[in-house]
DNA sequence: ATGGTAGCGCTGCTA
């Protein structure tokens, strides 16, 4: 099973290179973030058409997240367990049962800047997730969190770490976050197949032509349970996509990233 | 050089 993340900045604006994309790399799974859509206007002919289930959570914001599964998609729950819809402000996570795996679409809150209350909102954020895995969740399912984590996990997940000093994505109640969820039972997918590369992102800033100059940061992550993480086959930042891919319209600022899991009908 | 680009949507916010 090939399961895969991608924040698309506008489903609306990227819809083509979506469709393009899917036809290319064939996921099983795609969780999508950022899709800045109200659940109105969320394009599920158009997946259909590709053979893809889908469900979206979004409020028409600058957030809002959905999968795509053309394994089965069951079970579909915005936001955490237990949340009432009437109480999301910010549409950040989305969860399904697509061939056997709980799948979850997640897209942390960028904190902005250290000590900033957007910040302080986003170590809760990561910490209502983890006692949410907690409460409503067994690390001996097949369990992925896939999404924009906007944490690079360690230094070498960035270009220049002397140039995130002091800043977001990288500082260490950041990072604890991150490890204590991962601590609960989940790895780092890429890293199983990738366990010594560095210099390897997977977002890079519009500006200043970051993306050419390879100045970027892995901040997507397929975060994987031990039952998917101890088969996973192949991993892949789909760094083309970020190029834009023959459209005129440009790129999403993040590229597409997915791992193949030996489990299911699809690996058989 | 305290810069730069993109999306939304129409003014400035968010990333």
């Amino acid at each position: 099973m090939r399961i895969a993340t991608w924040n698309v900045n506008s489903l609306k604006a990227r819809l083509g290179k979506i469709e393009e994309w899917l036809e290319i790399a064939e996921p099983d799974v795609l969780c999508m973030q950022e899709t800045k859509m109200a659940d109105a206007a969320f394009p599920a002919l158009a997946f259909h058409g590709l053979g893809y289930e889908s469900v979206h959570h979004g409020n028409g914001r600058w957030n809002g997240v959905a999968i795509l599964s053309r394994v089965g998609l069951e079970d579909a729950h915005p936001g955490f367990s237990g949340e009432e819809l009437s109480d999301i402000e910010e549409c950040r996570f989305l969860s399904a049962r697509c061939g056997g795996v709980r799948v979850a679409s997640v897209y942390v809150p960028n904190g902005r800047s250290v000590g900033s209350e957007h910040y302080e909102a986003k170590l809760e954020w990561l910490e209502r997730l983890r006692l949410d895995l907690a409460e409503h969740a067994d690390p001996s399912d097949q369990i992925a969190l896939c999404g924009d984590f906007n944490i690079a996990p360690e230094d070498r997940d960035v270009f220049d770490p002397a140039a995130f000093v002091g800043a977001t994505h990288v500082s260490e109640p950041e990072r604890e976050a991150l490890r204590r969820i991962e601590e609960w039972g989940l790895e780092d997918g890429f890293r199983r197949v990738y366990p010594g590369a560095d210099r390897l992102y997977s977002w890079w800033d519009y500006r200043a032509g970051d993306f050419h100059k390879h100045r970027g940061m892995r901040i997507d992550l397929l975060l994987l349970s031990a039952a998917l993480a101890d088969k996973v086959t192949y991993a892949l930042i789909d760094r083309e996509a970020r190029k834009g891919m023959g459209s005129d319209k440009p790129p999403s600022d993040h590229a597409p990233v997915f791992v193949d899991v030996a489990i299911g009908p699809a690996s058989a």
